[in-house]
RNA sequence: GGCGACGUAGCUCAGCAGGUGAGAGCGCUCGACUCAUAAUCGAGAGGUCGACAGUUCGAUUCUGUCCGUCGCUACCA
C-alpha cells in the first residue's frame, strides 16, 4: 500500500493559534484526508515547538515554569485543531522524551560524521534582552528595545558545517524539481545557497530550556535545530528504525514562506549530515494577509479561527480557506469576501442543489431516490472534473481541486434547469433526471469530503447512503453509476444558510 | 546594489512551447423560470492582456529597456 506522510510545521508556543497557523494545518488535513480516500497508508503530523529563550522568558514573566508555559499554549493549539476537525494522527511536542532522544541521536550522528564542531561565537549582546543582535538591528549602536549599549560577548558554541553542503543542495534542487514547490520557492532556496552558506551556531550555553547536547551537557541545542527534527521523531527516528525506514521516504512538509530557509536549506543539510539519504518534499505557501497587511501581534490584526467558525461553521471555515487562496502566493483575507464565497459556493450552489433535489424527489419520486442512467450527459462532466481534481490534489492545489469539483455542481444546476423535472409527470423520465442529480451529489460529497468532512457526512446520509464518504475509495468511487437508487431521501433544513453581508 | 517574481475584465485570478474574433468565478444590466436558501438558468455590457522598442508574415504569449508592486539577499559612505 502506498504511504503518505505529511507534516505541518510545529507551532511555536509563544503565540496563540490564528488563521495563518490554521491555514497550513488545514491544507495538511485536507491532503491527508484525500490520500486516505485514495487508500494510501497516511500519517498526518502536527505539534508544538516548545523550547528556547522566548518561552523561558514568557514563563518567567508569568511566574511559572517553562513547561507549564508550554503546556498552556500547546493545549490551545490542540483545542483549535479539534474545533476545526483536524484529523492529525499524532501531535508532537518537542518537550517529549521521544523527541529529546531523536534530537540527540541525529545531531550525535552529524557530530560523529564531522559536521559539527566546537567554535566561538562572537556577537553583540544585550544584557537586558539576554540575546544577540546583528549590527544592522541596532539603533545608533544600541539595543533597539532597551536603548542600552550592547557589549561584545564571546560564547563557546557548536557549529553545524552548513557550508559543506552547498553543492549537494544545489544538485538536489536541480535533479528533482519536485523537491520544493512551487518553482519560485525552489528558486528562492537555490538563491540562498548560491549566495554562499556560512556555518551556523546550533547550541547555547546561556540558556537551559532545550535539549542537552549529548557529548557536552553544558550546552543545549538552539531551538531551530531541535525543532526541525520533530518530523523524524514522529515516525520513529532514534527509537524505531524499521518504522522510520518505512515512512521517511514518503515525507511531505508543508510550510509558510517565512521559514523557507530553515526547511529548504538547513534541514536537508542536517539530514545529509546525519547520513539520512531520503530528503523530504517541501511545499511552501504564502501568507494570509488581512486587509493587505501581514498579521502580527503588534498590529492587533490576528484573527482566531474560532471567531469565524462561529459565523460560518467548521465546514464553511474549512471550505473558504482551502478554496479561496491558491497554494503558493500570498492571499488576502476579508470577512466580506468570506461571506460572498460562502453564499455563492455553499449556499447557492451546493446547499441549494441538495435542497431542490430532495424537494423534487419528494414530490415526484415519492421520496425514494432513483438510480442514475449510465448514459447521463453528466457522466462525462464528473469524469473530467475528477481527473482535474485528482491532479490538483497531487500538486498541492486544494483550491484548484475544489474549483474542479464545483464545476460538477454548476453543470448539475444547469442540467436540472434544462430538464425541469418539477414539470414532469412522475415516471421513468423524471426518475432518470433525479437519479443523475443524486449520483452527482454522491460523487461530489466524496470529492468535497477532504474539505468539508462534517457537511459531507450529512449530505451522504440525506441522500440515503449509509456509512460515510470517508469510507469510499478513489478512483473507483468516483466512477459514474455508484448511486444504487431505491434509497429514502431525507429532506432537511438548508445545510448552509445564507449569510447576510 | 545583486537575484527573482509579478503587473490580463469593477474584484480575485486562469491562460498563452507566438497564430482565426482574449477566458473563469464573483459583481453589474436585461430576460427566463419558480423545484430551491430573493436560490437557479440564459443573454449582455465591460479589457489598447503595465509602457515603449525589437525579433517575426504575425506577440498578451519571445527579447531588451522603463514604470509600478513585492520577495529574497548584500552592502553603504
Amino acid at each position: 500500500m502506498p504511504r503518505y506522510y505529511v507534516t505541518t510545521p510545529i507551532y511555536y508556543v509563544n503565540d496563540a493559534p490564528h488563521i495563518g497557523h490554521a491555514y497550513t494545518t488545514l491544507i495538511g488535513d485536507a491532503l491527508a484526508r484525500w490520500h486516505r480516500l485514495l487508500g494510501d497508508d497516511t500519517f498526518f503530523l502536527t505539534g508544538t515547538d516548545e523550547h528556547g529563550l522566548k518561552i523561558q522568558r514568557t514563563a518567567d514573566a508569568n511566574g511559572i515554569t517553562p513547561l507549564e508555559q508550554a503546556d498552556r499554549t500547546s493545549e490551545r493549539f490542540r483545542e483549535a485543531w479539534k474545533l476545526l476537525d483536524i484529523s492529525n494522527d499524532d501531535f508532537i511536542r518537542t518537550t517529549e522524551p521521544r523527541h529529546h532522544l531523536a534530537v540527540q541521536t541525529l545531531l550525535q550522528k552529524a557530530y560523529d560524521n564531522g559536521y559539527v564542531y566546537r567554535g566561538t561565537y562572537e556577537g553583540l549582546y544585550c544584557v537586558a534582552c539576554e540575546g544577540y543582535y546583528n549590527e544592522s538591528d541596532l539603533v545608533d549602536g544600541r539595543c533597539p528595545i532597551h536603548k542600552t549599549p550592547v557589549e561584545t560577548l564571546v560564547e563557546e558554541n557548536y557549529f553545524f558545517r552548513l557550508s559543506a553542503f552547498a553543492d549537494r543542495l544545489l544538485a538536489w534542487f536541480e535533479a528533482d524539481p519536485d523537491c520544493i514547490q512551487p518553482d519560485g520557492k525552489r528558486n528562492e532556496a537555490a538563491g540562498i545557497v548560491r549566495q554562499g552558506l556560512e556555518d551556523v551556531s546550533i547550541s547555547r550555553t546561556s540558556i537551559s530550556w532545550g535539549v542537552p547536547v549529548p557529548w557536552d551537557p553544558g550546552h543545549v541545542f538552539y531551538v531551530w535545530y531541535d525543532a526541525l527534527i520533530n518530523y523524524a521523531t514522529a515516525v520513529g527516528y532514534g527509537s524505531d528504525p524499521e518504522r522510520f525506514a518505512e515512512w521517511w521516504p514518503e515525507t511531505t512538509h508543508l510550510l509558510a514562506k517565512d521559514i523557507l530557509r530553515f526547511h529548504c536549506v538547513y534541514w536537508p543539510a542536517m539530514l545529509m549530515a546525519a547520513g539520512i539519504e531520503n530528503l523530504p518534499k517541501l511545499r511552501v505557501h504564502g501568507f494570509l494577509l488581512v486587509g493587505g497587511e501581514k498579521m502580527s501581534k503588534t498590529r492587533l490584526n490576528q484573527i482566531a479561527p474560532s471567531d469565524l467558525v462561529e459565523d460560518f461553521g467548521v465546514d464553511g471555515y474549512r471550505y473558504h480557506f482551502l478554496r479561496d487562496n491558491s497554494f503558493g502566493p500570498d492571499g488576502d483575507f476579508s470577512y466580506e469576501g468570506m461571506i460572498v464565497r460562502y453564499n455563492s459556493d455553499l449556499a447557492n450552489n451546493l446547499g441549494n442543489l441538495l435542497q431542490r433535489v430532495s424537494t423534487v424527489v419528494a414530490k415526484k419520486c415519492a421520496g425514494i431516490g432513483p438510480a442514475p442512467r449510465m448514459d447521463s450527459p453528466l457522466a462525462g462532466v464528473v469524469a473530467a472534473a475528477y481527473n482535474d481534481a485528482a491532479a490538483a490534489w497531487a500538486n498541492t492545489q486544494p483550491s484548484v481541486a475544489l474549483e474542479a469539483t464545483w464545476r460538477i455542481i454548476r453543470e448539475t444546476n444547469d442540467y436540472l434547469q434544462t430538464n425541469e423535472p418539477w414539470k414532469m409527470e412522475p415516471g421513468p423520465e423524471c426518475d432518470a433526471v433525479m437519479g443523475d442529480a443524486l449520483e452527482v451529489l454522491r460523487v461530489v460529497t466524496i470529492l468535497a469530503s477532504p474539505a468539508m468532512p462534517g457537511a459531507c457526512d450529512v449530505i451522504w446520509r440525506r441522500i440515503g447512503l449509509s456509512g460515510s464518504p470517508r469510507d469510499e475509495r478513489l478512483p473507483a468511487a468516483a466512477a459514474w453509476g455508484g448511486y444504487p437508487g431505491g434509497l429514502v431521501i431525507e429532506a432537511g433544513d438548508p445545510l448552509f444558510p445564507r449569510r447576510k453581508a
